[in-house]
DNA sequence: GCGGGGATTATCCAAAAGGATTATATGCTA
DNA sequence: TAGCATATAATCCTTTTGGATAATCCCCGC
């Protein structure tokens, strides 16, 4: 099987380095070289049908027309055409803003040629998107940093499965967390502000901390509140 | 450098397979294996600080204890501890939910005990997260299909809008809401610990805050991260 | 070259937090 | 009923923070 590869790099210099490289592989055959996002769509438009690229990778600083603008048209006007990024970008903004203006794979420049040729090959044999692997941890940080959320559905809920703490225990961690000193504490709750401390003491202990800043950490990262 | 590794896995073949495939290796040390996430835990319990596994490779499906709670659970316990997800499943739902309880990474089993290996080695130097391709492109999906959505609030970034710290005060912040001591902050970016103080007061001062707990709740809430 | 902001370091002091220990009261349960 | 967990409260002591203040250094712009 042969695949037909578009380029679109405004570097010539790593446009030629990709062209020789893919084209020692006999499964791939260049279609085309295009300087920027401009340069991209016209050649794409010159092309019938049946000589439309497979893939076109993409890297994504370009003058006039960039990357992201040059997916998001492209998988629009040719949506049998897999896009996929390849630059020496690897910030999550711009892998998630990639990503949503359709781009199929994400693989950055300093992967060797032999690397991206044979993801490439790999993505058809699998029908999964290419992605090199430090990319892939950007976007698990992504969904684990809350930087994205499930739009519905439940997600884990760590609260009642660990660290057990008590009633009283959870409303004042509440309280901690919200900045309030021990004093403060007691007197929302009227009880001692050494009985307050004494639970704060506890709850320490409970989730194996020694501070109340870790406890805070804690306390967010894992949405005990 | 040594890399020790727990294995929490039911099926006691899968356990005896990856102990051998990694054994082979002299990079790795099997600090124990567990059979489900409670014996996970008591083994965890009976090993002192320095004897800690720098990585737990954890099945999903196990009698007791899941590898979900357990990780949920061990992350928090020790914090100190890469977990990454050694299973059959590949399902979004378990990849999210597994992310979401503090997965270092997420392996599939049906790769090669080789390339196990050698994506654990790959961990350290890169220090990313192991992830199987096939993983990647699910994750990649669950962005592109709105599974899941950028957070409003991270994307807004009152950072450059309000509060106007410098680079060194954006440092020495991300430093203090994880939990550190002046003198631990001081230590890691080769200061006094009295500088460190002083640039933590002058934080305080542009956020308009008096402590610690309180600047950690500006930041967690406007992102300040 | 002079001023200003940022980064660095220090000292002194007071307030707050962290840790250990002890003690009492209450309610549940083996 | 004896034991256990929880909540309450206090004391003593050490470490850490927060705040004020002052001094030095460096770089950049006027």
């Amino acid at each position: 099987m042969i695949i037909k590869v578009g380029i679109v790099d405004d570097k010539s210099g790593d446009r030629n380095i990709l062209n020789d490289k893919l084209s020692r592989h006999p499964e791939f055959k260049i279609i085309f070289s295009a300087k920027d996002g401009v340069d991209f769509l016209e050649k794409m438009n010159l092309l019938d049908q049946s000589s439309l690229p497979d893939v076109v990778l993409m890297d994504l600083e370009m003058p006039k027309m960039d990357g992201i603008a040059a997916i998001a048209a492209g998988s629009a006007l040719f949506p049998s055409v897999k896009f996929v990024v390849l630059t020496i970008f690897d910030d999550e903004e711009k892998i998630f803003v990639a990503i949503k203006a359709g781009a199929f794979g994400y693989l950055l420049k300093d992967e060797s040629a032999e690397n991206i040729a044979g993801m490439l090959l790999n993505m058809y044999e699998n029908d999964a998107g290419p992605i090199s692997p430090g990319i892939a941890y950007k976007i698990l940080q992504l969904v684990q940093n809350n930087k994205v959320t499930r739009d519905a559905k439940a997600t884990f809920d760590p609260k009642k499965t660990f660290f057990d703490l008590t009633d009283r225990e959870q409303e004042i961690l509440g309280l901690l967390v919200k900045g309030f000193l021990y004093k403060e504490i007691g007197a929302q709750l009227n009880i001692s502000p050494h009985t307050a401390k004494k639970h704060v003491i506890n709850i320490y202990q409970k989730l194996h901390v020694n501070s109340r800043a870790q406890a805070m950490k804690l306390a967010y990262e894992k949405g005990l509140l």
